[in-house]
DNA sequence: TACTTATCTGAACGAGTCTGCAATTGAAGC
DNA sequence: GCTTCAATTGCAGACTCGTTCAGATAAGTA
């Protein structure tokens, strides 16, 4: 056996030996290439979102500002759930961290709104069901 | 003053003294009976759905098998993420749990492929940003 | 049969999360 | 000024999660 056919069989045992067939490997390679070049920005901003989300109460929280379609301060929300409005405060900052609500100044209340993103996500786990 | 009068007047502290206003208090009502008939079920499997991707890991799983579009299996799923083996299969379990996505047993594999409400979610965070 | 590869499972540990309490801030009204 | 109500903050305790490790299972191969 030459010194190439040597390598070529090394090579062979290598790449096709075990779980990955040769047309699949090409494949993996460009997922893996589209892996890496994908925004880690992105990626914790997205799982920032879902694990926000992700959350009885502020899951919770989240569906009565979309449904009430008005703002809501934590008065108000609070006897809509089980957890105190020290909870719910908490809650509501995870969500306006992640870019579910939005907060504004009314007066002696904080009014907070459900943004879009949070509503577009809840029609689509209402229809994917 | 009359008990009438009275009576009336500890209703209107009760109801309007605070953070509620008569027109909202109406509304909140509503919510209230929306939240309550709200069903669990559906609650704690949306939040099961949402947290089960809302993990860098099990993130980075779902958009790799929404983008290959072809089954994979653990051994091809490893090298393309940053955990051992032993924690994609943690995860995987997970996310079919969640039903993000399905199983299907092919000799020595099991070929993991997502499923249609897990490409949706993703393609409503891309297209929410 | 034994051996290898792929996957799963359970235990364990550290890290992180959720909630309630208590104290604090801020706005309005007296 | 003081009081009240709304909301936030920091903290502590309980609980949950995510990972790895080690061992088990299962399917194919020699």
């Amino acid at each position: 056996m030459s010194e190439t056919d040597d390598r070529l069989q090394r090579y062979l045992e290598d790449e096709l030996g075990e779980c990955r067939d040769e047309n699949l490997q090409e494949r993996l390679d460009e997922l893996d290439e589209l892996e890496s070049t994908l925004d880690g920005d992105i990626v914790s901003s997205d799982v920032q979102t879902l694990s926000a989300l992700g959350n009885e109460t502020r899951y919770r929280l989240v569906r009565l500002l979309v449904e009430a379609d008005e703002p809501l301060c934590v008065c108000e929300l609070t006897p809509l759930v089980d957890v105190s409005n020290s909870a719910v405060s908490h809650a509501l900052s995870t969500l306006s961290d992640a870019g579910l609500v939005t907060k504004r100044k009314e007066g002696r209340w904080r009014k907070y709104r459900a943004t879009s993103r949070a509503s577009a996500l809840l029609t689509v786990l209402d229809g994917s069901r």
